[in-house]
DNA sequence: TCCGTTAAGTCAGTTTTATTGACATAATAA
DNA sequence: TTATTATGTCAATAAAACTGACTTAACGGA
């Protein structure tokens, strides 16, 4: 299986360049695909906090607010900044849960889907143009590669128990 | 090209599900590909943006300081105090140009390399795993992919110019 | 029913990483 | 000579995170 890095012929540099390639494909990928949101977070005087808050109560409606940390991998402390923000103007809903009375189960209110759709065009634009330009083979071996570089824990949103695995719908 | 947005036919749910799983892919293999060099530099009290500079330099023997600003997309005040800590610490030289002496041109000591080396290790290996599972056909989809997803500009440095299209070596 | 644990939230202080704006120095190039 | 460029610096500020300590309310098992 991994026999290929034990091989006397040795990791050619080629392959060094190809996985220097990777990298940097990844950083610079990463950077205009969040620079393409920031434009309009700013007319909202938002941050990139406000806008992975919102997408993921977007994606998961009626998560709760441990397992958004768990996704967003942050503090309480620094989660409380933003989501309160987006309580207080009314772009996120706060209903308590009906089995565990202690829950906030998270909601975006109209306002809040509208910001999110129009946050999201242009990322979804952006990779659309290239899903499109690359073709659909090309589309399967990035999914593949990128699902190779996540944690077991992260691959299995991906799977089929819905879009992230956080999804609760009830309330 | 771009006629597919247009059709009669709608831009069906899967479509949009599919470029939902983009953003997120991005997202998540992103911030597991940064954490596993962050645990290497908090050893050495350094941050990303630390990290960010030594691999460019590294990638770009003889950069200048605007080449690496245009990269790094950061005002010059900002890469200035990572890139004054890393010369002071002895990880980075400067030295002046010899065409244009304004300039300083920006090599890895021999300090800086084994700490580059160190640093990029373990997310070389983390794309290795992603790429020798997904297998060559994969990551020539990946590459295609991600390559669609840069600007013009970026796109260029994957040419045939260099690794990244700004080094220099000379001095 | 009591009690330890969990979910959520808050207060206070700090750190990291970036920003804007203004300005300085030296070298280049028209 | 003079405008521009490359680099660097001072000062103030902002965004987004952190640690640590604590509170409130609800759950759930003994």
């Amino acid at each position: 299986m991994a026999d290929i890095s034990t091989r006397k012929v040795n990791p050619l540099f080629l392959r060094e360049e190809e996985l220097r390639q990777g990298i940097e494909l990844l950083f610079y990928a990463y950077r205009d695909f969040t620079a393409v949101a920031d434009q309009m977070l700013e007319q909202y005087n938002f941050g990139r906090a406000h806008h992975r808050v919102i997408y993921f109560v977007s994606r998961n409606p009626g998560i709760t607010v441990s397992d958004l940390l768990s996704i967003l991998k942050i503090t309480k402390q620094s989660l409380s900044r933003v989501l309160g923000q987006l309580v207080r103007e009314g772009f996120i809903d706060q209903r308590t849960g009906l089995q565990d009375r202690r829950q906030r189960l998270l909601t975006l209110t109209e306002k809040g889907e509208a910001l999110e759709r129009e946050l999201t065009e242009k990322q979804r634009a952006l990779i659309a143009a290239a899903y499109r330009e690359a073709g659909a083979e090309a589309v399967e071996g990035f999914r593949k590669v990128m699902l190779g570089m996540l944690g077991e824990e992260d691959r299995q949103r991906f799977g089929d128990d819905g879009p992230t695995g956080f999804r609760q719908r009830a309330g």
